[in-house]
RNA sequence: GGAAGUUUAGCUCAGCUGGGAGAGCAUCUGCCUUACAAGCAGGAGGUCAUAGGUUCGAGCCCUAUAACUUCCACCA
């Protein structure tokens, strides 16, 4: 092992080394199951932070489950995010001054295949880095061949079943990507703008009407203005004709609940080709629909003078208009809510357009049955609400998207006006009619579509494979909060349609990856951190570290480097303590720990370590990671290293064989436990030191892991030697006594056979910069400083550094300090409540405090005397 | 408009079914003690957001309030 923790030279080194031994490989046989499927990974680009995150908390699980045990299978896969590649494919086409229409489809698409081809390794060779334990020679892809049969057979059989229609809705467009994009992509934002009023004046000369709008370009598309029924102003003027400003089209004055009477004006123009309530309206009053904004965001002939102008850049020029005509009653500001696109930001358009949907109140039902059955569980339960919330206010979901790359809609007209689903990726012949002259619809799938079937078209379905078998359904589903509506959800729907079984027993959410002020990273700030970089400057290891420790699962991170510097440093620490215990066990002759004859201390690191054991599976299984990760680092820092570790040197350096013998062993067994035990978090650096024990398996990964400690022989009677030590060191510190300036120390004792402090004398000194330590039967003659723990008095030679005032001082603040305990306790013992209510065990305790700290009164209040007296 | 979360040391956060407030970083003091100065030892630092309530006992449970964050829906 190298003098320094150097993660950059071993971590790429022991990843080749797993995968060349197929360690990551799962197979069906007979053990149990383990199963996760990676949330499929964008092509686009590279890692990020949470993807850091997302699948260092995986590779935990799938880890500790392994080393447990069971045949552990971590599948993972690539998703081909259609719209972000498309929009990448395009602009690449645009700077050679091309469109994608030039190139055609056929073109188009095989370009799209290539880039898939080119960059589907640098974003997995990136997780590599990380050290991730998926099993890479499943690999799936969202648009390969299974994957895609799997999405040609789910929507033949959704379409035969009747769950798949094509209608008119008004969908979000985005005008820049030209495409319709679902509710979830349609980001809103808050937007401060104007509320035009707007006169319309009756065809007749009878008057007016006062409209508000935000939006005065869709003006052109106006068929109506609609006033609430009840309202007495426009009593007897509903249904006469109003002019539509501008354009001097005539339209209807109608009336309909939809319209609120104290808002606004109390009338609103209806605009059903631009607004969904308007559509709603329309239908109902059979009002004609008329698009003003095309596919590209511009005004249409309807707009007249306007037309060809971006919708949102005419709304000057229509102002002015509007003034110049006398319609503009008045403009004030106004703040509101308004979609914009996702991916590129501009704002969407509300349109009417045919789309194809599912039905989808037939498919959420057993879906929200699942969770509220418990056949999925959320960690944490929280998470539940948005889940079943979303699912029980379900609108059909829009499946069609008008761009080329991704799953063709797999419906296709013949000439003869027939029209069927296919499974077959090219038909020859219509089965109604035997046409060959076939035409397939535009469309693509939504990608989330193809992303529902997950969990099992990665396991080979529409087959009945021997995966899907054995490793469906799978066990736990890890991801974030910001997708379990219209992605888990949908997962979970499609997993009880198609297998009729959930697709995963257990949902772990967790939070975002925010920056260390707790804003969202984004490219646009500038403010995030790449995950490669902090691989490269603290080591994969670290950054994991970093990641999971103190993290609570669900909840945000704020994240910023020093966090992974300050794991890297405990690393070293690590690297460190297992450095010093392989140097001093060189010529060791193991021995089971059942066959020593074991000291107090050693009895002590066992105890402790089997209550780490013990809390580290705990809170792994409850998905506590970050709990069981501080509860690691506490163990390694300040029980093994800054305890066990420097009382053995007693026993190596100045202790005879058996001594030696004894503190190599268990040094040994407690380092072997501690790395295993830290493994899923930390596999390299754990692997590494593992390989350098005398006496190890191939690999750490695949040993048995901790999960109940076998030695009997433990207890936690050392802790008061401890305590004496930590009391001498306090003592010293009190009258500034530097480290290296040694002192004697002496103990009185009450039981004059004080096995316990008579083992450890060595311990103490080397611990407490002890130059001789002696039990005495009574005073010595130097001058001292005494403490007292409970029945041990300490007495430390200072000679001209004793201050008596000081002594004194210190006593009578201990005695305050057990008088106010024996206060607190007596109070307690004498509430009925307390003693009739509380636990026994409780009362006992503290009948038993209240004991202790009186007689340590008494003994505190003799030192007392016994100053005065001195002076 | 509906819902969820957060509020604990200067900073970042833990804190189990309710039973004497914790860690890391930062800070102060002393030490290059042969695993580690990326270290060791010791110290200082808290009205657990506020106000009520339940309880023998509340950081934890209940109610209200405040601030911040997020998700969902959306009225021109």
């Amino acid at each position: 092992m190298d003098k320094n923790y150097t993660p950059e030279l071993f971590e790429p080194e022991l990843y080749k080394f797993w995968l060349k031994e197929n360690f990551f490989v799962s197979n069906p046989d007979k053990r149990q199951p383990y199963s996760i499927v990676m949330p499929p990974l964008n092509v686009t680009g590279k890692a990020h932070i949470g993807h850091a995150l997302d699948n260092t908390i995986q590779d935990i699980l799938i880890r500790y489950k392994r080393m447990l045990g069971y045949n552990a299978l971590w599948l993972p896969g690539t998703d081909h995010a259609a719209i972000a590649t498309e929009q990448v494919l395009v602009r690449d086409l645009k700077r050679n001054g091309i469109t994608k229409e030039e190139i055609g489809r056929e073109e188009f698409l095989k370009r799209g295949w290539d880039w898939y081809k080119n960059y589907t390794h640098v974003i997995c060779d990136q997780l590599k880095k990380l050290g991730i334990s998926c099993d890479w020679s499943k690999l799936a892809f969202t648009m390969d061949e299974v994957r895609s049969r799997a999405v040609r057979h789910v929507f033949c059989e959704y379409y035969k079943q009747g769950l798949i229609y094509r209608g008119k809705r008004v969908v979000n467009y985005c005008p820049s990507c030209k495409t319709t994009i679902s509710d979830n992509e349609n980001i809103h934002i808050d937007q401060n703008t104007y509320l035009w009023y707007i006169r319309y004046p009756f065809a007749d000369g009878s008057g007016e009407v006062v409209i508000a709008t935000t939006r005065p370009e869709t003006l052109f598309g106006d068929t109506a203005v609609a006033v609430n029924p009840n309202d007495e102003r426009f009593k007897g003027q509903v249904g006469k004709d109003l002019i539509l400003p501008l354009v001097n089209r005539k339209i209807k004055l109608i009336a309909d609940e939809y319209c609120e009477m104290g808002f606004g004006t109390g009338a609103v123009k209806i605009t059903p080709a631009h607004d969904p309530n308007d559509y709603e309206i329309g239908l109902r009053h059979n009002l004609e629909v008329i698009h003003c904004i095309d596919d590209n965001g511009l005004l249409t002939e309807s707009a007249g003078a306007f037309a060809g102008m971006d919708r949102i850049k005419a709304r000057p020029a229509i102002e002015k208009a509007l003034m110049e005509g006398g319609y503009l009653v008045k403009k004030e500001k106004y703040k509101n809510q308004v979609g914009t696109c996702e991916r590129c930001g501009s704002f969407t358009e509300p349109r009417i357009s045919t789309q194809w949907f599912v039905k989808m109140k037939e498919l959420a039902r057993p879906a929200i049955e699942a969770v509220k059955k418990g056949e999925i569980k959320f960690h944490p339960k929280r998470y539940e609400k948005t889940y079943l919330n979303w699912l029980e206010n379900i609108q059909d979901w829009c499946i069609s998207r008008q761009i080329w790359l991704g799953h063709r809609i797999p419906v296709f007209t013949c000439e003869h006006g027939h029209t069927f689903a296919s499974e077959e990726e090219n038909p020859q012949k219509c089965p109604t009619c035997g046409s060959e002259h076939l035409t397939q619809d535009q469309d693509v799938l939504d990608t989330w579509f193809s992303s529902a079937l997950w969990p099992f078209s990665t396991l080979g379905y529409p087959d009945k494979t021997d995966n899907l078998k054995y490793y469906y359904p799978t066990s736990a589903l890890v991801t974030g909060y910001d997708i379990i509506t219209f992605w888990v959800s949908k997962m979970v729907f499609s997993g009880l349609k198609f297998m009729d079984n959930v697709p995963f027993k257990d949902v772990v959410i967790h939070g975002l990856v925010r920056d260390i002020k707790g804003i969202k990273m984004s490219k646009h700030l500038g403010n995030g951190v790449d995950p490669i970089d902090m691989i490269e400057k603290y080591g994969a290891d670290a950054l994991r570290l970093s990641l999971i420790n103190g993290m609570s699962m669900g909840t945000d991170i704020k994240y910023g480097e020093e966090k992974a510097k300050e794991a890297k440093i405990f690393i070293n620490k690590l690297f460190n303590a297992s450095k010093f215990v392989l140097q001093n066990i060189k010529d060791i002759k193991i021995v089971s720990i059942n066959n020593l004859d074991l000291k107090e201390k050693d009895k002590w690191i066992l105890s402790e370590l089997d209550k780490l054991i013990k809390s580290v599976n705990r809170n792994i299984s409850k998905y506590a990671l970050g709990v069981a990760t501080s509860s690691l680092m506490e163990f390694t820092v300040s029980k093994f290293c800054d305890w066990y570790i420097e009382l053995c040197k007693v026993d190596l350096y100045s202790g005879d064989e058996e001594d030696k013998k004894r503190a190599q062993n268990i040094l040994l067994f407690v380092l072997d436990n501690l790395l295993k035990l830290f493994h899923p978090f930390i596999p390299f650096v754990t692997e590494l030191i593992y390989q350098e024990l005398p006496k190890h398996e191939k690999t750490i990964m695949l040993t048995q892991y901790p999960n109940r400690l076998k030695i009997k022989n433990t207890s936690n009677n050392f802790d008061r030697i401890i305590e004496i030590i930590k009391a001498i060191r306090n003592a010293r510190a009190s009258y500034n006594v530097a480290d290296n300036k040694k002192t004697s120390i002496y103990f009185i004792c009450e039981d004059e056979e004080d096995i316990l402090l008579k083992e450890n004398l060595q311990e103490i000194a080397k611990l407490s910069h002890g130059s001789s330590v002696e039990i005495l039967s009574s005073e010595p003659l130097e001058k001292c400083t005494r403490v007292l723990v409970d029945n041990t008095k300490i007495l430390i030679p200072m000679g001209q550094l004793v201050d008596n005032e000081k002594e004194k001082e210190k006593i009578l603040k201990e005695i305050e300090n057990v008088k106010f305990e024996i206060e607190r306790s007596k109070r307690m013992l004498s509430s009925q409540g307390f003693i009739s209510k509380a636990p026994v065990e409780l009362v006992e305790n503290e009948k038993l405090k209240l004991q202790n700290n009186e007689s340590t009164l008494k003994r505190l209040m003799e030192e007392f005397a016994s100053l005065n007296y001195s002076l």
